[in-house]
RNA sequence: GGAGAGUUGGCAGAGUGGUCGAAUGCGGCGGUCUUGAAAACCGUUGUGCCGAGAGGUACCGGGGGUUCGAAUCCCUCACUCUCCGCCA
């Protein structure tokens, strides 16, 4: 605040001098025309003095400005009053519980073994090729994937949003424009010799269409989905955390975003949160939805709800989605507002969630679904499959 | 990767040192006319910051420089296009 008081005033004293400066150019050039040229030079030395304080004006206003945006990008979102107190993921509000727990036969496995029994995934030719987390997925594996990803974008279009394909690297601007910098630098791979990130998600690319524009109220909402791989290099995670599919260095992932009338925001939350629900359902994977407390919510997100499926060999829940508003805190980086009835621009806000992230989901359905010979596909998926069961 | 040409308002496109936030056309908005519409005509039409307002100030891809004065000259970066090379 105190800072903003300096930026008016040094703001209205530089407007003061570069007025000066600029009628006195003017000047000049009208005594160059009528020749007189004494008179216009004894008017430079004065020019040159206000030049000298506008440039020192210029720069006070400049690093008042840049401490500014640095607070700016240091000041994580603020909570929604719907969102809990609380510290930790244990303070998290379970809003509700749908599905049944299947009640696994006797020598039920977790994913990894069944990925392994089955050649679905192979995680140590992965490893040899790439790296830890990085999988290959073979077969009905693969096929299994490429089904799911069919079936969320299919999905999505239908509930309205428009499909993309993004761009899988962005730039530092798109970054900061999401929030993922300077907050989450490490979390990022970051290829240096061009200065560019490998997305984390799609909502990188496709919110920060949005950066500098200014849309029509009309135009709003926008609705787009995106299939993407994500990167994310999970730096500082260990044990049972990343065993199999549990979390990986790339993914796949359908992702939906909103940017919307502030008015409606909240209401579209739900919306999307109902949509995820819906695919979950179809799945006839049990799953549970979290409202998450202060503490466990990320630095960009005013409220958060994350959705869990089941993981019934693990006997865990894994974390599929995860759906925010983010209200004012991204068009604020983004510059992305809206021109409004009363002729004036407002800051619009933005959503997304994940519709859905992959590799937990093919854990819990192959966990949830197996029998002593195979694996169940869920009806909803064989149109894509072209399978209904793995053995 | 090499050579060249570009980047101006919603779009198209003038402007090569002062009176240019910027001609003109299209589009948008408002009005006149009309039973209604079209056409025609008139007006209006970018964004940020400071200011109660009047108004001021900044922005012609980004950054820096020359100059009393820069859309216009110089340097640099990014991007776009054309040709060549390479290539899914």
């Amino acid at each position: 605040m105190a800072e903003d008081e300096k930026r008016r005033a040094t703001q209205a004293e530089l407007d003061n001098t570069l007025a000066e400066s600029n009628s006195l150019s003017k000047e000049i050039g009208n005594l160059y025309k009528q020749g007189k040229r004494d008179e216009a030079e004894v008017m430079k030395s004065r020019t040159g003095e206000l030049k000298e304080r506008s440039q020192e004006l210029k720069d006070q206003q400049a690093s008042i400005e840049e401490a500014l945006t640095q607070m700016l990008y240091q000041l994580p979102n603020s909570p929604d009053e719907l969102v809990p107190a609380g510290l930790t993921e244990n303070d998290n509000e379970v809003v509700n519980e749908l599905g049944e727990k299947p009640n696994l036969h006797e020598e039920a496995t977790p994913h990894w073994d069944l990925a392994d029994k089955y050649d679905l995934i192979d995680f140590d030719l992965g490893s040899k090729v790439s790296g830890a987390g990085f999988p290959f997925y073979k077969g009905k594996g693969a096929r299994l994937q490429r089904a799911l990803i069919q079936f969320f974008l299919d999905e999505a279009n239908e509930a309205g949003y428009t499909e993309y394909i993004p761009p899988f690297v962005v730039n530092e601007a798109s970054g900061i424009g999401t929030g993922q910098l300077p907050d989450k630098e490490g979390q990022m791979y970051h290829a240096t010799a061009d200065d560019l990130y490998l997305i984390p998600t799609a909502e990188v690319p496709l919110t920060n269409i949005f950066r500098d524009v200014i849309l029509k109220e009309a135009e709003l909402p926008q609705k787009l989905c995106g299939y993407s791989p994500c990167f994310r290099r999970e730096a500082g995670s260990y044990g049972k955390d990343v065993r199999g599919l549990n979390r990986l260095h790339q993914f796949e992932k359908v992702e939906i975003v909103q940017v919307v009338h502030p008015d409606n925001s909240a209401a579209i939350l739900d919306e999307m949160v109902a949509h995820v629900v819906g695919l979950l359902k179809k799945l006839e994977l049990p799953f549970r939805t979290l409202r998450l407390c202060g503490g466990d919510l990320s630095f960009a997100s005013a409220i958060t709800y994350d959705m869990e499926v089941w993981s019934a060999a693990q006997e865990r829940w894994l974390e599929v989605s995860s759906i925010s508003n983010f209200k004012t805190f991204q068009t604020n980086r983004l510059k992305c507002r809206y021109k409004g009835s009363d002729g004036k621009t407002h800051l619009a806000h933005t959503l997304n969630g994940s519709a859905l992230a992959l590799p937990r989901i093919v854990a819990a359905l192959l966990e949830n679904n197996q029998d002593e010979n195979g694996i169940k596909i869920p009806a909803v998926l064989h149109k894509y499959t072209g399978f209904d069961r793995i053995d």
